[in-house]
DNA sequence: TAGATTGTTAATCGATTAACAATC
DNA sequence: TAGATTGTTAATCGATTAACAATC
């Protein structure tokens, strides 16, 4: 729900994330602002959606001169929630744990890993950017003192789904599946699952018969 | 375009690799026969939605009883283009594209890393999974000897805009980025993202504030 | 003022879903 | 046959986009 008690399109809530990433490029380039057409060019979303889809939220751009990019990143930031801190823990230091723990983004957008977890015992001790790797059989506790609501899945298959069942046993509220486990939680937790594999397929029925996309 | 000539909907591409990803753990369970309303239960998707996707490509179901889980397997397989061998290279032979070409579902679709790529002269000539690291100034001779069309783009920021170039400069048509740098294509590329930030950015939004999904 | 671009409407287009006849 | 589930329709719902007045 947004200011006018209207519920937001799911469509806007995904481009979102593609004009915060395209603004925060823009701003890196020391450009202050940019008009809906632009943003349209570089993200590939048509300009009249991107002034549509902000206009749910507030009036955030100036007539005749376009948008602030430094205002609209603060907004949409704001929207998001992605203006405070959330604590997180990583499932997994293998590669794609690490890639994941790695990521600049993470801090960039306030997402701090508390933990990564992993079941070998000769991972646990080590550090991956300066984040010890924790022993599985403390997640209980860590999730708790931390009061973590934010888990990243990222072990090999097996292991999978029985951490998301301490997950979300211990209160984690969103998980972030990088298995192709289908995991099964109740309502109240959010599932986003990515996986390699489906965006490949995806891309595929477009690439092998030639259709247009 | 199916065999009716009729445009289908994105929606439903983007669902087949979920309905795949499904039935492929239900048939490692040995489960034969599935009905709509239970892979709708294991998907989080509307039974009407999947017969009605389906339905797009052919009658593959039995009334009265349901779908055989292998002969869908094949169908969507054949739909989606994941029934025949395809070449791909990953560049970036850090954790994420070690992650990556680690991946099991890549070979269980399809998909064969020919050659993963790194300009980290360390890195070069080393193996990961068995794939030869190679210099990344052989990407022109690689792509266009084994004929790539598919590569998957892993290395750190920095690099993603001058590889993303070479890459569509050799002829690669379908690009996976998991760097958050914008790449701008010419049309007949296809370029899909994943970031994990955009992710969590997403899920975030309904989390924050209790928002419904 | 002239040019540019937003905010906003309204028309179009596309997707979802309930319902049920067909049929295993 | 009785029960189950698909295939299919049609109604509803939601998303996209062109167009343009408002206004910087």
């Amino acid at each position: 729900m947004n200011k006018f008690n209207k519920k937001i399109p799911y469509g806007v809530i995904e481009r979102l994330p593609a004009y915060l990433n395209c603004l925060m490029q823009l701003k890196k380039e020391s450009v202050t602002t940019v008009s809906s057409k632009r943003l349209g060019r570089l993200t590939g979303i048509n300009a009249a959606q991107i002034r549509r889809d902000l206009i749910y939220f507030g009036k955030f751009g100036i007539r005749g001169v376009g948008y602030e990019v430094h205002t609209l990143i603060k907004k949409i930031q704001d929207i998001l929630g992605a203006d405070k801190f959330h604590n997180i823990v990583v499932i997994g230091a293998g590669n794609l744990g690490a890639a994941i723990s790695n990521h600049d983004g993470l801090k960039n957008h306030g997402f701090i890993v508390k933990a990564i977890f992993d079941n070998n015992k000769e991972k646990v001790g080590r550090e991956i950017n300066d984040i010890e790797i924790s022993d599985l059989s403390d997640l209980k506790k860590v999730i708790n003192e931390e009061k973590i609501k934010i888990g990243i899945l990222a072990t090999p298959s097996e292991a999978a789904r029985k951490s998301a069942k301490a997950l979300i046993d211990e209160g984690v509220r969103v998980i972030l599946n990088y298995t192709s486990i289908i995991i099964e939680a109740p309502k109240d937790v959010i599932v986003y699952n990515s996986d390699p594999v489906s965006d490949l397929l995806y891309t595929l029925y477009y690439f092998t018969s030639k259709k247009s996309m």
